[in-house]
DNA sequence: ACCTGAACACCGTTCAAGT
DNA sequence: ACCTGAACACCGTTCAAGT
């Protein structure tokens, strides 16, 4: 009896929420979306599926909070000296880079309730809306016009980042997608067709700014109507 | 040997691409999304799953038909007489509309690559953004903006309409939402709290509208600024 | 209280075999 | 050419049994 087998190392910590959770985001990063399963992250921690039940009730909790962990490193302090803009384009841009970071976050967002981690970037758009000196009736439609479009653009993104082979890099692949418009019917695509060649110089985070400049130029406009 | 039993009734047509995305669409309206299953489809056209694979590649194409097909009666032809405004709106209100009676389709829409259905959407939005005579550099970034904006409320929507129960309906739901904002802290949630009686007498298809109007502004603005 | 891992019910997809 | 349905590989989730 002298001889004891150890215990295998690699049993470090005990299990716990926060470790799970990281450890799902380290798969959804390496892995994609279909790489995130009971049984894999069971491997990964060392221990059997059932285990992870005890700490989260299920794979929709995973996920949120897995999205959850994502944004809220993301979401800084408010730079108190910027213009009310700034903030806004600032803030719409955190969200904008933690999606090309991390894809399946985009996903996870336009797919979950608006519960949870959009509720605190709604309320700091909101803020920055007030500040705009927005009527308050007009305040509500302000942050909702910009919280959508953020939303639509991180969706796009995801899709696209998955559709993306893992090879393709993003100039290739909106090149691909320029060439397919420009092949287009000339009757009934004229429009695309014409605005093809621009996705080739293209870039996503100006465009996005861009449409975020175009929803607060309309909030502003109402305001002081040029007619 | 006189009597050959005779053969179920049930085999009318033979199976189709066009019968099988058709009994998808039912089944996605009557079932939601993960109602839709090969075993569950194959059922309903009375044969085996397998059958299904002749005509369609995968569950990917069989969700992407489903989508186009319901996308597809939803595009009525443009009023000529309308103008571009309007044209935009009533673009963006049938997809809002087509989406609150098949919530699948938001879901959809915002992860499948921005091919096929809405192609033809963006499309028909950059025609009226040309005759709004929006200068040709910024009519890829006006039509875009729209786009994200409504693919953007199309999946809020969707999420809404799986968080809810089958039973409770819209204004109880929103009832419920508006009950939890007002007892958010009221430090870290003034605007939400500001905001949440608004939810009561909200309109969806307005709040969308009203979305859009911004942006149209936003767009209009740019042409004539105001300083 | 927390972990283990076999077992259950259910997927999408394939494929040899039929007509 | 088209259909059949058993079989495969793989899920999320449960649960009796362990410590």
């Amino acid at each position: 009896m002298a001889t004891r087998t150890r215990r295998p190392e690699r049993r470090q910590e005990p299990l716990s929420r926060e470790r799970i959770v990281s450890a799902a985001v380290e798969l959804l990063d390496t892995v994609g979306e279909s790489g995130l399963t009971f049984r894999a992250l069971a491997e990964r921690l060392a221990t059997g599926p059932g285990a992870i039940y005890w700490h989260v009730s299920g794979k929709t909790e995973l996920l949120a909070a897995a999205t959850d962990a994502v944004v809220a490193t993301t979401v800084t302090e408010d730079e108190t000296d910027a213009t009310p803009w700034n903030a806004i384009r600032a803030l719409a841009l955190g969200v904008f880079d933690a999606i090309e970071a991390h894809p399946w976050v985009g996903t996870q967002l336009t797919q979950a309730p608006p519960q949870s981690p959009m509720l605190h970037i709604f309320e700091r758009i909101g803020r920055q809306v007030q500040a705009l000196q927005v009527p308050e009736a007009a305040q509500f439609t302000a942050a909702s016009a910009l919280m959508s479009y953020i939303l639509g653009v991180a969706g796009q993104n995801a899709a696209n980042t998955r559709t993306l082979q893992p090879g393709t890099d993003r100039t290739e692949f909106l090149d691909a997608v320029a060439t397919a418009w420009e092949e287009l019917d000339p009757d009934q695509y004229a429009f695309t067709r014409s605005v093809a060649g621009r996705l080739r110089k293209h870039d996503d985070r100006a465009e996005f700014l861009a449409g975020i400049d175009l929803i607060l130029t309309g909030i502003s406009a109402r305001q002081q109507p040029t007619a």
